[in-house]
RNA sequence: GCUCCCAUCGUCUAGAGGCCUAGGACACCACCCUCUCAAGGUGGCGGCACGGGUUCGAAUCCCGUUGGGAGUGCCA
């Protein structure tokens, strides 16, 4: 009986939550509930003065967000990779006298004139076989096999590597810290991960901690390398370059569902005709060896749409509840908000935004005392031959009507009928005048939250701009 | 340079030798609907990188070419 598989999700304190690792942490995460496994998170970096409790706060943060919950049985740590150092330090040791490994003296720049010498690249075992001690400033390095090292690989199937292209690497510093190779070896099998499910970058290094894996006495877990995300040059994501800090989307609106969902359309596909599908769904369906071999690159443009469908999706109280918090900050007086009048407007907006950070400037002007007439919008409206006629006749209708939508449009309709002219014209002026802009919201219904008297008065202010 | 990985519409993908005249989604375009803008509906544009094999039959298997990417630290 084979013991339930046991993941691993290893960030590095890089000061923000990537996408990448936000879509292998997800991996991981579908995995581990379907399977019945454990999550393991591991706060990856070996010196200690890096960690930093708000950046491990982050990270929890960013798991939760997207849905990976810490309190979760299925859910341990988070462990931190530098209170291990003594273990990685041991296993050092213990690789040393096994003949596993050697000290060399050598410098970065002897290295470097050695290579020049040789014509070959990197370290060339010099000291392999010089018998040196441990002393200050050397270090240990691991004695590289011959042979073959083969990688079984979920995704990638069986890779080969030559030997004698991996080059004698260290594993501790001169300092006699260990390095990030080592410590992830020796953490993996202190916490018997079972499975390593983690970016394609890391597949070139794989072998050397294979290597350490056998030397230590261990079977090697099964790897499974995805792809990496590329921005639009087909590169890597950068942090430079590109927007790839989770934080980033999830303050411009991005729903936590949307991103999971998104994410896990890359590289993988649910089945069906539809790729917008619920988690469940996706932890049914979703297996390794279905991940494609190939990078994706990360379309803010598609994440858009898939937002803007589970927008759309939401009841209207959910809908009005993700929206409070983008409505805090917002550009108009915060007494003049009123949560009931932001109700009425909320059906309105709900099919009209793909983000949530879009909300408030599609309603701004029911609270904003005076809101902006945007420059073109009037120049482009209030030329129209019927323009002043409309504001006037509109605001002398409006002024005792029934004050409802349906009311307030079948005035307009009245008139414009009348007149043999198009709704789509005659509503251009009284929108800009009361909104200040030529795309909004439907009209009469803004019209109708906004009320009858500042109604009447914002036509009646244009009617005097316009005069 | 060396090592490794990868290759289906612009993008994300479906595709396990005949179900492929290559399916879907995003984007784009057109039309319908319509008080603006959206949403929704209908339709359209558009792809197996190239060259050789294997096979009765290749997007699918093999080899090569080309093109992309990653790794190559006393970083993680």
């Amino acid at each position: 009986m084979s013991e339930a598989p046991r993941f691993r999700f290893a960030p590095s304190p890089t000061g923000f939550f990537h996408v990448g690792g936000a879509r292998t942490a997800l991996y991981n995460w579908a995995l581990t509930l379907r399977t019945g496994g454990t999550f393991v998170l591991r706060i990856e970096d070996t010196d200690e003065s890096r960690n930093s409790p708000e950046w491990t706060q982050g990270i929890i943060d960013a798991l939760s967000w997207l849905g990976i919950d810490s309190r979760h049985p299925q859910f341990e740590g988070p462990y931190f990779q530098s209170e291990n150092a003594h273990l990685h330090v041991a296993a050092a040791h213990r690789l040393y006298e096994a003949g596993h490994a050697y000290w060399c003296d050598l410098t970065a720049e002897q290295i470097q004139e050695r290579a020049k010498e040789t014509g070959k690249q990197g370290y060339d075992g010099y000291s392999r076989d010089r018998g040196l001690e441990p002393g200050p400033g050397r270090v240990l390095r691991f004695r590289v096999p011959e042979g073959v090292t083969v990688v079984n690989d979920l995704v990638r199937g069986r890779v080969e590597f030559s030997n004698d292209t991996i080059e004698d690497f260290v594993l501790l510093r001169g300092n006699g810290t260990p390095m990030f190779l080592l410590a992830n070896v020796v953490d993996d099998i202190e916490m018997r991960i079972s499975t390593v499910v983690r970016a394609e970058e890391h597949l070139p290094n794989t072998p050397k901690q294979q290597l350490i894996w056998d030397a230590l006495g261990h079977t090697s877990p099964v790897w499974a390398h995805v792809p990496v995300l590329v921005n639009e040059q087909r590169k890597k994501l950068s942090k430079r370059r590109d927007k790839v800090a989770l934080e980033q989307y999830k303050a411009e609106g991005i729903l936590p569902d949307a991103m999971v969902n998104y994410l896990m359309t890359l590289g993988w596909a649910p089945a069906g005709d539809t790729e917008i599908v619920p988690w469940s769904r996706i932890v049914d369906e979703f297996r390794l060896e279905d991940v494609n071999h190939s990078p994706a690159f990360f379309d803010i443009k598609k994440l858009s749409a898939f937002n803007g469908d589970y927008i759309r999706a939401m009841s209207l109280e959910s809908f009005i509840d993700a929206c409070a918090p983008f409505l805090v900050d917002a550009p108009w007086p915060a007494d003049r908000f009123d949560a009931g009048t932001f109700a009425q407007m909320a059906p309105l907006v709900q099919t009209r935004v793909v983000t949530l950070s879009e909300v408030p400037a599609m309603v701004d002007f029911v609270f904003l005392a005076d809101p902006e007439i945007d420059t073109d919008a009037w120049t482009k409206t209030m030329g129209t031959d019927f323009a002043a006629d409309v504001l006037r006749d509109y605001s002398a209708a409006v002024g005792d009507c029934t004050w409802d939508h349906e009311t307030l449009k079948s005035i307009l309709e009245k008139w414009t009928e009348e007149r043999g002219l198009k709704l789509g014209k005659t509503q251009a002026p009284v929108r800009v005048a009361v909104t200040g802009r030529t795309v909004g919201p439907p009209l009469f219904e803004s019209i109708e939250v906004l009320g009858r008297e500042e109604t009447l008065r914002r036509l009646g202010s244009a009617l005097a701009r316009l005069a």
